[in-house]
DNA sequence: TTCCCTGATATGTCTAGGCATATTATGATT
DNA sequence: AATCATAATATGCCTAGACATATCAGGGAA
């Protein structure tokens, strides 16, 4: 828990100052030198420390609380985060651009087209109402003319009607909608499972063979667009999140 | 397109003024009325237009820009951005506390423990040069008393020499770590696999049944902590993530 | 034309104050 | 001792300016 040095007057100039007083404070919390709990000096303290503005170190600070390394609060001062669980940024990608991008051929297949009435598990899947019309889809993506993933796709025709007049005969029903449909948010649920003899013979692969399921819902407000299911063997699909440092 | 309002002055004064604007213009931006790639006003303008100080609209310009809504460039101006790739946000939450707050009792059991100089293995999981020393773990989480999670973990000594000394034979690493080591930067990378026998009898699950595999590596800055595989069968463990509006 | 110089412009950062508000500490009253 | 009013304090938000800097538009020279 060593002081706190002014500054060099940044002769150098190449960042700004709230970035450097930013960074100093960091390393002081990140390094552990200032663990979980230890309150920082006033802003005046700082202002003077560092020799600027306390409207700069203000600057600094909220830019830490807005990383969650610190935590403010009138009158009580500013005190190091407890860290809190490990969150990512998981980046899940349009197949289609996935494996273009990594110089495979990329098709899609319909195997099962239906316009219905949603039954009790298209409208718990897909949260709607039973008897809500819906577009059941079921297809196949392939990579290089093998068999990548499976999907099962239930589409809300109340809040995309125009999908009614969709044949997705080649189209992916993701891409399609991506491209139309706004959307403001969307859950994700990632499981392993071992593929059924279903699943098995569409992804041409050994039956108890393990995947990766990802499963998908999306809204519009508070509309539910679409609900989907992709399957995919277990050797061709990785997700990676990467973190960002965060604290509660 | 139409046209912005100068807020009402605030009367009820419930939002701070820099958040109101920063309401206001996002409104415009997530509605579509301002579609990606359309020149917002200049702060000047929009201080006028507000009927406040620049510096203001610059704070709300800033959040707008944190978010990735707009980009911003001097002389330039502010653009409304383009929307990017689905990115979501996964929480990975520690086991034990994962555990405790589902009402299941945990514990850890330390099945192998070596101190060693890194081998090739080692070197290439871990990023360290061969011969570093590194403390290999192999260990169990148990909930109810039930096999719940197989975890190897490898911890870099040199990054974390104060592990030597620690026995990890009922205390999870994780933990250990998570209390103790600062870090700044983690990757995680999930997969699903079928149990090879060694993992099936610590498991004590069927050979071939699908486990979901989380491996995560962990940074402080440039030197590397520790990296850990987790494997759950299929049944106990699925992730979450959720969406975050976001556009780049 | 092409290239470079120059000025205009919009954002980036900063200052030195101000009032507002939440919270804690203190002291007075019951 | 317990309760409540009050003052002190630290952050939260704001202003009205300032200079810095990146970039664009225009004009003049090769």
């Amino acid at each position: 828990m060593t002081a706190l040095e002014p500054l060099k007057p940044t002769d150098s100039g190449a960042l700004p100052r709230y970035r450097e007083i930013y960074d100093a404070l960091r390393q002081k919390i990140v390094s552990g030198a200032w663990p979980a709990g230890h309150k920082l000096p006033s802003e005046h303290e700082l202002a003077r420390t560092f020799g600027c503005a306390r409207m700069t170190i203000s600057k600094a600070l909220g830019a830490l609380a807005e990383q969650r390394l610190i935590t403010r609060r009138r009158r009580a001062g500013t005190t190091v985060s407890a860290p809190r669980p490990q969150e990512s940024v998981l980046e899940i990608h349009d197949i289609e651009a996935e494996l273009v991008a990594a110089g495979s051929t990329y098709d899609y297949e319909c195997l099962d087209r239906q316009v219905r009435p949603a039954n009790a598990d298209d409208a718990s899947a897909l949260g709607v109402t039973a008897g809500t019309p819906v577009l059941s889809l079921i297809g196949l993506h392939r990579a290089d003319g093998r068999p990548h993933a499976f999907e099962e796709r239930l589409i809300n025709l109340r809040a995309v009607p125009e999908a009614r007049r969709e044949r997705f005969s080649r189209t992916s029903p993701g891409r399609w909608l991506l491209q139309r449909i706004p959307w403001t948010d969307a859950e994700h649920q990632i499981c392993a499972l071992n593929a059924d003899a279903a699943i098995a013979r569409r992804l041409e692969i050994p039956r108890h063979k393990a995947c990766l399921s990802i499963e998908r819902n999306t809204w519009l407000d508070e509309q539910r667009i679409t609900h989907v299911r992709l399957i995919y063997p277990c050797d061709q699909h990785r997700l990676i999140a990467r973190f960002r440092h965060q604290r509660a």
